[in-house]
DNA sequence: GAGGAGACTGTGAGCGTTAACATCCCCCAG
DNA sequence: CTGGGGGATGTTAACGCTCACAGTCTCCTC
């Protein structure tokens, strides 16, 4: 910065200025500044300006496995929802959910000095570890847990499974099956949830949950098992890809869908549309998740974060395709 | 630090020498400055720290739509490699791949004092797009052009292509048709030219190209067209989802899979194996691709980065399921 | 008991930037 | 013609850390 005020005959303060687009330089100044940039290839320090204006304008984000779907999905409309607001972001991905991991995380991103964190904590467990957090640094959970102290953006997972079991009580099927995620996670717990409501609403009986683990294969274990029972008609499947492997159980299995099972999935994966047959699901605007995320976190900086915390909750669309069928009398 | 030197009563070197695990430190004195760390909550400044070492320990990671499963994947095994090294990640996410695009997200990067960059560069534009790079930054790119002039990692798409090819042609069938990736895209070139390549040195007909987009959609588009061409007997299709799509559109129109056509697809995806029928199709190793790319930046930037640049293919797996089978006579 | 080699600790400078304040100059109103 | 307001620029001091160097103290060797 020495350099090009030298070369620019003027002082690096001026160079300060024009860089950060200070009104009061004079035109001819600016121009005379940015040659001398553009002639020694000067390329600004923003650690140094970090240091001095205490805001390193990047965003933290904490997310478990981005191989995933859902985390992926969510994790770009964050960063992209930063990068339009002007912010970096720094991700950590847990290999495995403890409360040692997120915390040593939100530790490491503090450290780094990140302007505020976004936790995409989908399990009861990393939800928990929340509650430890590096004081002083603005955060908001995503998919978190409701009753912690945080700000939360979610997806109405109870609404979306409404939504599924409903459209299938609606078919005329007596009652529904559900396959279910891993016990820890939230959004497994509120897709059984909302699922249970309605059943419990419609006085039907309640089936076992068949448990999965998100994986196409658990699906495809616990299809072989609904495959077996004659009194199944209609199954609700917590994720898109355990749907595959119910529909692939049932293929095999000769079971036709949705001649005699209808099955629902949630989701939306792009896949969805073309399995066989294409699947009913619950599409989740991630876009969405990751931009009201962004926006809280933003407030939150801007003000210094002695706002209230806020609970958002984005609503699931549901899509019709051809897995699910009136029930067969 | 200067408050925990005031309260541990030693100088804030000393303080600097224990977070930093300095060997000649009195083993009563660093417990003292650890208790007194612990008392004030003191959490270190990486960015100051960053400013006089001139090493911020965050690597720069520029990409493409991180939801298709390959981008993510790759940028998973890359994040989790640099972090057992112990850097941190910043990630840019690209919506559409321009020159412009990359070269402003590489300055980006480059401003924030990066020690590195991964571009996962995986179009021609945007290989090109690495020309003008912001000098003085190691760089290492995945999947990229290996033409340029930085070090490439990437998977053999040619070789997993002759793999696919191959296995169709051993199985009788007199040639295969291919569905393609993007023009500007160089996996997709490589997959062509793996293919065009067996078929040609077994002087066997090569098929006009059904161009796809990676998309499902994209797949069951060229799976209808396919469908109506009774000659058609083995496709190889250069993504699972676009297979997938493929399947879809062969089962609509009562094409049987693999009775009277055989499907390969490319990626093996989780899904893939619970496609109908359990695709054939060439595993990519994304972990190791990840830390790859990390090792051989590691080194570059220890070095100073006047390392000539190397190129590092990583072989693909061919995965036989239950989409291929011998051609019907 | 002197000399010296380590081990341990402290002092001061400086990394590249912005904030705060000081200065200069021009122009206009009174 | 003069005072003052404000635009344009410069000067100085941080920001929180590490590096280089300078001590001080202990213990061992001859």
């Amino acid at each position: 910065m020495a350099d090009v005020a030298k070369v620019a005959g003027v002082s690096h303060q001026t160079v300060s200025r024009v860089l950060n687009d200070h009104p009061n330089v004079r035109a001819e100044t600016r121009t005379r500044v940015l040659a001398a940039i553009d002639q020694l290839g000067y390329r600004r320090n923003l650690v140094a300006r970090a240091l001095v204006t205490r805001h390193s304008r990047t965003l933290g984000v904490v997310s478990f496995d981005t191989t995933l779907y859902g985390p992926a999905s969510t994790v770009y409309g964050i960063e992209q929802a930063a990068r339009d607001a002007g912010y970096f972001v720094s991700i950590v991905s847990l290999r495995t959910i403890d409360r040692a991991g997120v915390h040593d995380a939100l530790e490491y991103l503090a450290e780094q000095g990140v302007d505020g964190i976004v936790v995409v904590a989908p399990q009861r467990s990393a939800a928990r570890a929340l509650a430890d957090l590096p004081a002083g640094v603005p955060m908001v959970a995503v998919e978190g847990d409701h009753a912690g102290d945080v700000s939360v953006v979610s997806v109405d997972q109870v609404e979306g499974a409404r939504l599924a079991t409903e459209h299938l009580i609606g078919l005329g099927h007596e009652t529904v099956w559900h396959v279910s995620g891993p016990s820890d996670w939230l959004e497994a717990e509120g897709r059984i949830a909302g699922w249970r409501g309605v059943l419990i609403a419609g006085g039907r009986p309640v089936p076992e949950i068949l448990p999965g683990d998100w994986s196409p294969r658990s699906g495809y274990q616990a299809g072989q098992k609904l495959a077996r029972m004659e009194e199944v008609t209609a199954v609700f499947v917590a994720n898109d890809q355990m749907a595959l492997g119910v529909l692939r159980a049932f293929a095999e299995a000769g079971v036709e869908v949705p001649g005699r099972v209808s099955v629902v999935g949630f989701d939306d994966v792009p896949e969805s549309e073309f399995f066989s047959p294409p699947l009913t699901t619950v599409r989740q605007d991630f876009g969405a998740v990751g931009r009201n995320s962004i926006e809280i976190l933003l407030r939150q900086i801007e003000a210094g974060q002695d706002l209230p915390h806020e609970r958002l909750v984005v609503p699931p669309l549901f899509k019709v395709r051809a897995s699910t069928a009136p029930v067969r009398r």
